[in-house]
DNA sequence: AATTGGCCATACTCTGTCGTATGGATGGTG
DNA sequence: CACCATCCATACGACAGAGTATGGCCAATT
């Protein structure tokens, strides 16, 4: 029988290991990937890291394919169009990266990217994303009724904007500026 | 006399430490700025390095209040309003970060960025450069004949886009991605 | 009860980086 | 010429992180 308290688990699985990781990777960045931290997060030695993990690239392999799959779910249940919803679910899409919650997405969102920066294999998987990303909300743009070339324009704003404004951290500026961002999604939404 | 040979220069200063610090900040982020590699891109020792800086910390310290300095003056250049070219003026704005020329600023500027994610003291100084962008872009937005909110709006969304787009690599997705920018440029600028 | 395999601890090596201590070279100045 | 300040080299200590080798513990199986 496993004595299955809330706080130490009996035994870990890769899984449990890249979710730590990812964790790691949203509050410190690449850097912050270190077997020994994650280890001692939970409470056991490397020991152990290195009977689930063949090397640290092992692990940074499972971190990008896991962050890339929930990505592209996550973005094919947010643009299906709903027929006479288009807008409010591009209005959405926007809102998402709104900083208030979903806080931890979007460090590991900007984590990511800047990791991608410098590093050929992260890249791939951004550009992934991003590709795919954009060709959903192209489409989503279309049937809310915009010309194609438009739509593609639009999308590209899109992202561009809410990737820009989460790194700007912009309630410092003014308490008051999510008055502003609903003008600016408003804008870019048409 | 010094044999000022264009390879070997006899002496350094900090000054020239300092722009040698932000190259390597573009190019491989925070983590880049080591004094060894410092000293050997320059030719010489850590022997150097510490005899004009007291540790690694007080590059740090030249290398952001260098930064802050030329954005600050930088913007000051670009929004100095002239009358009847406002518009122009701001579609400048965007196309300083267009990606194409003026790659090694962008690249200081994301690495500074993401620095500032998590060092509180890079955090202050963008925060003291953003808040001045936005405000003198305000003001430029402001004498291009929008209301003091709009003005507000338009310029968090500039800079928000600007951002977002340098960090988006965008050239990957469409090779006449250009069209699409100024299509954008003009939306954003009106 | 003995054995086996899954999971982790311990203890080490190796490499990279910061920082220090100290000595050497060079050029200007009395 | 002797002296001093400037600038850099050399050699060292300290520490952090990746990876390895090996042994120990426990549960399930037979």
């Amino acid at each position: 029988m496993k004595t299955d308290g809330a706080s130490a688990r009996v035994t870990l699985d890769r899984h449990e290991w890249i979710e730590a990781a990812i964790e790691l990777l949203a509050e410190q960045g690449v850097q912050g990937m270190r077997v020994e931290l994650l280890a001692k997060n939970f409470g056991v030695t490397k020991g152990s890291f290195y009977w689930h993990f063949k090397d640290r690239q092992d692990l940074v392999d499972g971190v990008l394919a896991t962050w890339r799959d929930g990505r592209l779910r996550d973005i094919d249940k947010q643009t299906v169009a709903t027929p006479g919803r288009e807008r409010e679910q591009l209005l959405h899409l926007i809102d998402v990266y709104g900083a208030t919650r979903n806080r931890k997405g979007i460090s590991i969102e900007l984590a990511v990217r800047e990791w991608a920066r410098r590093d050929a294999q992260a890249a791939a998987i951004v550009e992934e994303v991003d590709t795919w990303r954009l060709e959903c909300t192209r489409k989503l743009f279309v049937r809310h009724g915009v010309s194609e070339d438009e739509a593609k324009s639009r999308s590209l704003l899109l992202y561009a904007y809410v990737f820009g404004q989460s790194m700007m951290a912009c309630e410092r500026y003014d308490p008051a500026v999510g008055e502003f961002k609903r003008w600016i999604a408003d804008l870019i939404v048409k």
